[in-house]
DNA sequence: ATCTTTTTAGCACGAACGTGCTTGAACCGT
DNA sequence: ACGGTTCAAGCACGTTCGTGCTAAAAAGAT
């Protein structure tokens, strides 16, 4: 069956985006419970109707929408990798980049703020909505899996015992993600100096380990 | 002007804190959003107008809940502080009770899951309801105030350093934070005992300090 | 028994929500 | 010019919410 007719074009991905950007707008400055068709219909400049055509409803925007942040942050988070891999460990360069990649976690800028909101907003409604589940474990799976990497990478005895490497993997983590809440919830008391302090304080108890034990 | 009259004695501070661990119950299996007052009127076997005799409004029952739970939370802290300082420093017995009060602040028992539930959900909406921010700002001032001597505590130099020490105890406080954040959110992955590892570990680099740098 | 006050319960209103459905408007191949 | 398709907008219904208000039930002092 071809499609004989092809309609009006409107380039329907970018619209999309577009309405995902008023949901991270709204989740960033409202909170997740605001984020209802109508607010977001308002911050996107459209008509209710308009954004129930491209999601078919309000869960499916929200799930999309979830999706859309992860894949930006396992995306920044790839790219950083990359830049660490390629950098001889030790190296001052290396230890900047390795920096640069943790920061990627924190709200240090407009944008990486917004994302941290949201990021956050939408796992911890995952713990209660069953449709954000799924997504939600994607997210893990998928910042564990660098994180776990970079551990790897840093970890002086190369990571020989595989308990301890899953260990120091979620300490990291641990720290990471309580950094994050920490910059958002209290933003006066968390500047981005006392979290370069931290996770620089956390990398020399990384490589500074003590080899036994 | 005397009290004539004295009219039926129901104590009211019961049935109000009756009606709060309604509250806790519901944001624990259902979310912050779902305690409305017809929820939790529900949960605590009451009418909504009962509710509303004994908290004015929504907000008031909300903020006391937010106030009841950091109360909680805050005693359990200083009890087991008060354990560890009644220990000498390097004993076994002081450190299993340091692991004890660190373990205040983790979803370890259905009492602390139910509490961090509550305390997680409440410091995420003080982000953005004004009227739970004044509670936030003391929670989190009690409850960096248990960390910061207990840091002090155990830090080899006694804390000469006083920037270290903010920042030994900033991460300290993240780390607690992510790990509950992570054994509410994945349960499966973030089990007690990993949780008990990274605690022991983060422990171990703390008192393992590089005295100079 | 009566009176006063607390306690409990319920009604009604306006606002906000998701969603099924309908109605024009815009657009492109024919 | 026309017809089929997509896009944009809006209405209407049922649900849930907080809240102002009313009123009945309960209970001790008189």
């Amino acid at each position: 069956m071809l499609k004989r007719f092809v309609p009006k074009i409107v380039d329907a991905e970018a619209r999309r985006q577009e309405v995902v950007e008023a949901v991270f707008r709204i989740i960033a400055s409202d909170g997740l419970e605001r984020a209802s068709l109508r607010e977001v219909a308002d911050e996107a400049g459209l008509a209710v109707g308009s954004v129930r055509h491209y999601f078919a409803s309000s869960d499916e925007l929200l799930v999309h929408s979830f999706a859309v942040v992860v894949d930006r942050i396992a995306g920044r988070l790839e790219e950083a990798f990359a830049v660490v891999e390629s950098l001889e460990t030790g190296s001052t360069e290396h230890d900047a980049a390795v920096l640069t990649l943790l920061g990627q976690f924190l709200p240090l800028d407009e944008e990486l703020a917004v994302d941290a909101c949201v990021w956050m907003a939408f796992r911890h409604a995952a713990r209660i909505r069953p449709v954000l589940e799924q997504v939600a474990a994607r997210s893990h799976r998928a910042v564990a899996a660098v994180v776990g990497r970079l551990v790897m990478q840093l970890m002086p005895d190369g990571g020989s015992v595989q308990e301890r490497l899953v260990t120091e993997a979620e300490r990291l983590l641990a720290t990471l993600d309580g950094l994050c809440m920490h910059a958002l919830l209290q933003p006066e008391w968390m500047t981005a100096e006392v979290c370069r302090d931290v996770l620089t304080a956390h990398l020399d108890t990384l490589v500074a380990l003590p080899s036994n034990r």
